[in-house]
DNA sequence: CACAAGTATGCTGTATGCAGAAATCATTGC
DNA sequence: GCAATGATTTCTGCATACAGCATACTTGTG
């Protein structure tokens, strides 16, 4: 990837950038819980910076949809209804299922190949229980499904809403029986990929993103 | 819709919301072109604000992706490039689509008729050759589609992304033979409507898209 | 004891100030 | 005459300051 001795700009670091990830951070982490109010003075003060680049973080953080900002009283952290994670989840499966569709087409057996690799890692952690890391190799899956498409700007649009609902699919995939159906799911979807099956990887990505919606539905 | 006497809630103009909106109109309208700079300090001064506010509406309109942010150097507005504009049309027509399939098995006649009725008000504007009503009304079109879909989340993103298409697509229909060709198209999407025939609505709006494409490619 | 009005505090929203980095322009050497 | 280098100016990024509104508390009254 890196050629040696390449010479690649340096990453400048902005604060507001810097501030941004880690609002949401705090968001998904549950560091900061839905419907709690965002005292911009004592965040920053946290964080150790002045409420100018804080005001601009939330603002930003805000434009994505994690918080809600109410004129004169601040920002509150949004609350997700129901229907708002049936509706991203619909959206999201909308998203996949084209990616999917485009994929079989067009994506090289490399690309691919990457991720079936993720899978087996993911199951690697499956084996041994380690519930964040499998997560973790879960959302990468879906990502890099989104991103076979070739279609960039849907990546990107998958991408972020799959962040809003991170803290709450992470939740609900709790309980073991839970976790068993959400593997099961998942070696459809990459059967149907390895065999290019657009059709059969279709039912897949709805099957599981429907199930998804009940594995969540209680905790909400 | 709204009761005799009902008391609702005095709407709070935020320096902040307004600022939002009056830049992204200043980038859509073309008084900002892309690829140009943005000096917060003399376009504060010019909408008679002061940097801060001006700044926060930056960052949010960024997040937005009309707005590019080079640290270090400020704002500049967007360029889109030729795949960015078919990978943003390439999504809107999957989520109009999906939103097209919904609205065939979901939404009531009165829902219809209101898309009915917006298509027979922009066909009023197409006899006069009111370019920049019709247009108004072809997007209240595409967005009461996604709206029929019953999903609201849905209808939001496509909002945003047929937001930041709206200059693009504005200017690639000037020509008289382009513009006669989206209305041939936009009949056959009313007619797959009404008839709730879900694949030749399908069919529709992938034309209807795809069309949209190849009308803009030139000016790109 | 409950409730209402007045007061006090805290927070948001906006403006301004300041330091450091870019960009522009002038100057000097070749 | 052109390029490279240095100085000046402008602009961004962040911090701080201030005004107005919202909320909480207190006090007085029925």
């Amino acid at each position: 990837m890196t050629p040696e001795g390449a010479i690649l700009p340096v990453s400048r670091h902005t604060l507001h950038g810097e501030l941004v990830e880690r609002l949401r951070d705090l968001i998904i982490e549950g560091k900061l819980l839905p419907g709690a109010r965002i005292n911009e003075g004592v965040l920053a003060a946290k964080l150790g910076v002045s409420r100018t680049p804080m005001r601009e973080a939330i603002k930003t953080v805000a434009s994505e949809g994690l918080i809600a900002l109410v004129p004169g009283r601040g920002a509150v952290i949004r609350k997700f209804t129901p229907q708002d994670v049936a509706e991203m989840l619909d959206v999201l499966r909308i998203l996949e299922v084209a990616a999917g569709q485009a994929a079989c087409a067009r994506a090289g057996d490399d690309e691919i190949a990457t991720v079936c690799a993720l899978h087996e890692e993911m199951m690697g952690f499956y084996a041994v229980r380690d519930r964040l890391e499998y997560y973790k190799c879960n959302q990468a899956i879906h990502s890099a499904i989104a991103r076979l498409s070739g279609n960039r700007f849907l990546a990107d649009q998958h991408q972020a809403i799959q962040a809003r609902l991170k803290r709450i699919r992470f939740i609900g995939n709790e309980e073991p029986t839970k976790w068993a159906g959400a593997v099961a799911e998942h070696e459809a979807i990459i059967a149907a990929l390895t065999a290019r099956d657009a059709a059969a990887l279709t039912q897949a990505l709805t099957a599981h993103l429907n199930a998804a919606w009940h594995r969540v539905q209680d905790i909400l």
